[in-house]
Parts: structure tokens; C-alpha cells; sequence
DNA sequence: GTCGACCTTCACATCGGTTCGCGGGTTCCA
DNA sequence: TGGAACCCGCGAACCGATGTGAAGGTCGAC
């Protein structure tokens, strides 16, 4: 598909489709008249990087972490320089981290709501 | 204890703690000659705002959701509008979602690394 | 009394993700 | 042949979190 689809179809702008690429988070292949090409796969893709700057990830670090996230997972694990891996534990003890602290908030929100609506019902008897 | 004693014991810079002062998410009361004065108990809520931040929340939201999230939960939810409901249950989901999603990819991470280091164990037998 | 360490406010800079919008090329259809 | 709808690259602005530093007030110690 073209820009304009993968667009619509991940609510991103072109803008930011193609700022992705310089990044270097997506890759997009050409027409013959220099359009970018995306394969349906990408669609999954982008959403993985949305998800992943919402998260507080800057793409500095999703650059990195991106190419191990992907199916054929056994594949392509030659690259893996030491740093690489430090890298990556890293980054997993951070999400963790991001998990946990999270996870506890929401769970207060949730106890929170619970708490109020246990106030209201116990009010309106 | 005053900023910098807060900053030190936070890690986080004076400026900052201005900055989440002026967002309403910290209050300090003021000594005779103007100086912030905090309370023990903000070593734990700095910390509290630093990791919402880290987690991708606004300071707009964390403004909102804050006052939910302290120890004597009971005490204070007469102030609980429809509105402040409906924006803690979405937010509520939203932190789900993220939660999620940092799950997945966290795991996708500890996978390939578990892969990589089956690979290079079986490389050296 | 003055020096140093702390505090105040305030304006401005930086950085990363995002949006806006230009000037121009391509495709397709009337 | 022209116009609509798409694409290109690109610069500029924006916004939110953070840093930097100036100009000045307060305090304790020497």
C-alpha cells in the first residue's frame, strides 16, 4: 500500500510515517515514480512504535529494540555484540520497572473508583 | 526539609521540582523569608509524579488522577464529579492498555534474549 | 561585614515528538 | 487538457519536559 492508506489505516499522519523512517523505525520500498511502498505488515509495525513512544520509549531506543521484536525470531540473532544484549536487559528491567509502577497506580485508581462507588450506593440507600 | 534537600533526595533537579509546583502536582508551604518548605511525605509523592511521567502521562493527567491515589483514600471523595469519574475510569484503561502492551514486549525482549543465549551456549559446545 | 551556600523569580534555550503547509511532481479520469 | 487526488521533500512552528543562567534576597560562619 501507499502512505496515504497505511495513514488512515494507523491513524498517523504522513508526516509522521515518513519522520518514522528517518528514524529508521520503518522501511519502505519504491515505485518506479519514488512513492514509498508499504507491506501489510507494517500496519502492525507502526502500531508497535505508536505503542511503544506512548510508553516513553524515545526512538532512539525503539530503533534497537524493534529488530528483535519480530516473528521469525530465531533467525536473525548473528548481530548480537555484548552491548546489544546489555542494551536490551536494560531496556526490559526499565519496562519492567514501568510495568510494576503502573500496574500499582492503576490498581489505586481501580480501589479508588471502587471506593466511591461503594460511597454513592451506600448513600443513595 | 527545603529543595534542595528534596532535589538531593529525589534526584531530581530544583527546577523541576518548580516546574511540577507550577503544574500543581506539588505543593510546598512557604517559610517567613519565602523559602519552600516540603514535608517528609513529598520524598515519596516526587517519586510517585517522576514515574507516572517516565510512564508517558502527561503532568495534565497526573495532576488529576494524583489526588486519588493517597493513603487516607477514604477520606475525600465527595469531590467525585460524573466527569472526574469518567476521566479516571478512561485513564484508568488507558494505563491498562500500556500495561499491556509494555507486558508483550517486555516478554517479546526476554524471549529473543533467552533465544540469543541458547544459540551462543549451543555455539560453544 | 563579608563570604559562601542556599534560596527566590524569571526569561530563554534545548530536545524530541508532532503538526502545518508550502511548492512541486504523478496518476487518473472527465 | 485540465482538475482532483495522491505523492514527494522539506522547513517551520508547536508543545511539553527539562536545562541554564542571570539578578537578587537570606542566612550562618569566620
Amino acid at each position: 500500500m501507499r502512505i496515504g492508506e497505511l495513514s488512515e489505516r494507523t491513524s498517523t499522519s504522513r508526516r509522521l510515517l515518513r519522520y518514522y523512517e528517518e528514524q529508521g523505525l520503518l522501511v519502505a520500498s519504491r515505485c518506479a515514480n519514488g512513492y514509498r511502498y508499504y507491506d501489510e505488515s507494517l500496519v502492525d509495525r507502526v502500531a508497535q512504535i505508536r505503542g511503544l513512544l506512548d510508553a516513553g520509549l524515545p526512538t532512539r531506543i525503539i530503533r534497537q529494540i524493534l529488530p528483535c521484536l519480530n516473528k521469525p525470531r530465531v533467525i536473525h540473532f548473528p548481530d548480537a555484540t555484548p552491548e546489544m544484549i546489555e542494551l536490551l536487559e536494560t531496556e526490559r528491567d526499565r519496562m519492567t520497572e514501568r510495568v510494576n509502577f503502573l500496574t500499582r497506580n492503576r490498581d489505586a485508581i481501580s480501589e479508588y473508583l471502587d471506593a466511591v462507588r461503594a460511597g454513592a450506593s451506600a448513600e443513595a440507600s
